[in-house]
DNA sequence: CTAATCTCTAGTAGAATAGTAGGGATTAGC
DNA sequence: GCTAATCCCTACTATTCTACTAGAGATTAG
């Protein structure tokens, strides 16, 4: 029942992206350094978000990432599938369970509540709540 | 973001002691058949879950397990909990990670939004359902 | 006393996790 | 066209976790 550092990782390059804003797009070694990720590892994390079509890329000097689409259009959950596979699937059906058992109906529940958060907040999202809780802290900093 | 098999294992466990109501103790080696657990792995689970409080046991000839209290005071986060342990906890906060990141609170949301179903759902809930369906096929079936 | 049970310790094959290493392909700017 | 900076691709690996299995010891009913 937790996420991977790797999602984790992910959402954080993601957010790391989508905080940046403009199409320029942004090394994975400036990616890296500011959320603290190892630089080789986000390599193969960048790519597998890329062929799951939410980035897209440019080689070369000036090269970098950049989002796929505008980060009100990309959810929480779908980084978090695209680098961890889907939430439960694998053991639902369970093995020759008889057709009464209350657990898969369960299940479904557990996926829509998780569901309900992550599917429903998207970067845009993330990035406002960031902005305004940055806000407050330099509020109080200059009183 | 999914459960162990240990975890399932162990629901059916409680589920089959919920089931049963008796405080006549059961065989590990019938919850074992009935659910389809490997009955040596299922010694462990049952043991965990007893050393949790949420099952007492009896040794010897007709000796067995038993749910330590009624079916409505054991709820399914109880039991994933003490199998699988906490939820979310062990990399939140991150390492070093700002005070102005907008991922804790996310965290937050998902723990909550978990919480509502399985910690809201008591095993008697469980049996209720599966009694309530057992009686629909049955009652289709007469027909 | 005996047979049936739970209890405890240990081991283990295979998969997953969280990386690392090293070079190859592409592009901007000169 | 050359060079430097970047992304891209394949392979490898140490450690931990998962899902078990094995075997003997402790306890109890009859």
């Amino acid at each position: 029942m937790d996420v991977s550092v790797k999602g984790e990782y992910a959402l954080r390059a993601v957010f790391e992206l989508s905080r940046h804003g403009d199409p320029q797009p942004v090394k994975i070694a400036k990616i890296a350094e500011s959320q603290k990720i190892p630089q080789k590892f986000l390599e193969m994390i960048l790519a597998q978000l890329k062929q799951g079509g939410y980035l897209g890329s440019r080689r070369g000097a000036d090269g970098g990432y950049f989002l796929a689409r505008p980060p009100d259009q990309i959810t929480v959950g779908d980084i978090l599938r695209q680098i961890d596979g889907p939430f439960q699937a694998p053991k639902r059906p369970f093995e020759n369970e008889p057709t009464d058992s209350p657990f898969p109906e369960m299940w479904e529940r557990v996926e829509r509540a998780l569901s309900c958060v992550v599917d429903r907040t998207t970067f845009a999202d993330l990035v406002e709540r960031w902005r305004q809780k940055r806000a407050k802290r330099v509020l109080n900093w200059q009183i």
